[in-house]
DNA sequence: CTGGTAATTCATCGAGCGTTGAGATACGCT
DNA sequence: AGCGTATCTCAACGCTCGATGAATTACCAG
């Protein structure tokens, strides 16, 4: 990208107009810092875009407008930056969580809407997709993955619906959901992506309560 | 991986004892040449398990015991190995068409059938892994993807069942598919992993049937 | 036997990477 | 006003990467 170009689409975070003939200097800047919140944010971008190894500290400062130095100060290191990009999730996570507890609907359909309620922060479904992304290459972080889903969602979930194979199932439906959030994701023409909430719930729906609830075949153990 | 300890479900190829108190010398060496194999085999391996970007070319010409200058008199560049390290499936590929286009299986079935065959043949197995590792951070890739298995699979399917909303369906049963075997992949002790192919297709069929023609909720354009 | 071609190693280059330390500037407390 | 601290730029280090070109050895057709 040709300096001073500024790429569409992405919230101007810190990179401040810089404006008049002052070319820039070392020290700090007058006026509060936003730096950090710049880094992270611009951070989550390049990783759920390009993916870990894909991108480089250098981007990620020009893209925030900033010296790649104050990534090291700021984070500690490459990997320290991304470990805080996506501990983004827990943070709005709890109120999903609180009404996925709480709501008086049916157990399939309160899954699907606190799913696709996850998806729809950009800063979350950016996490998500960088982790993910991450969990793609790297087995340890997809079998952290896997326990995740399986202790918060699948356990309870499948406790609830008191079905039989229950790795199975979850496997299958977690499986499903992932791959059209990621669909939605990195592909925003696609039909999928063009629903909204409350019509992909119910598209997502009817297949998810199929695959946990409808009996499985003989031959499995 | 402790040292010492072969990687299982990988061929030996080329890494040739070298015995003898003889150093490794300049120069060609003796007998027939399986070079460029064992270097798209061992390609092929890591690729599909950590993606194009952390995979480098002195670690493929290790696994291979060669010089990596090897790889650029073989294969051109980094670029040039991995596209011929993924054309792979379409040569084994063509069999599976064959008895997708000849079998008197219910159609979702056949299409079952041949999936679960693909990745049944390791090679194929790792080339689609890189492919769809390298779709998810590369738009252009994913698109391109997504166009070929919309011409080749849902096309002739789709109209063989003569459904309403072909996309969608055929986006959710893609995706449903493709996480499956990604999880029997990249988590090889998971239980879809442990099932046996005409196993997974028993468990996969109903559900790819169920989404492909099962009635869609009104809200869906 | 001989000459050309293919296969292989080696040494090395330039670029880009993550990281570091030093120095400059602004902020906030007393 | 002044001092400590937080923020920020700059220059540069060491490393790894992909790629290149020359030198060395084996194969093979005549």
């Amino acid at each position: 990208m040709p300096p001073g170009a500024s790429r569409p689409g992405l919230a101007q975070h810190g990179v401040a107009p810089r404006s008049g003939p002052d070319q820039p200097k070392a020290g700090r800047r007058p006026g509060p810092s936003t730096t950090a919140q710049a880094i992270l944010t611009h951070a989550r971008d390049r990783f759920s875009r390009h993916g870990y190894a894909k991108t480089s500290l250098r981007s990620i400062a020009d893209d925030a407008g900033v010296d790649p130095a104050l990534i090291a100060h700021f984070f500690g290191s490459k990997r320290g930056l991304f470990d805080a990009a996506i501990q983004v999730p827990l943070t709005p996570e709890l109120p999903a969580m609180v009404e996925f507890q709480t709501s008086a609907k049916e157990p399939v359909e309160r899954l699907a809407t606190m799913y696709v309620k996850l998806w729809e922060t950009p800063e979350v479904a950016q996490a998500l997709a960088a982790i993910i992304l991450e969990a793609a290459h790297d087995a340890a972080a997809a079998r952290a993955m896997a326990r995740f889903m399986y202790t918060w969602v699948g356990e309870p979930l499948v406790r609830e619906l008191g079905v039989d194979h229950p790795e199975l199932r979850l496997r299958m439906v977690v499986g499903f959901m992932g791959a059209i959030a990621l669909q939605r994701q990195f592909d925003a023409d696609c039909m999928l992506a063009q629903l909204g909430p409350d019509q992909l719930v119910e598209l997502m729906v009817p297949t998810m309560r199929f695959i946990l609830t409808s009996p499985l075949p003989q031959g499995v153990p």
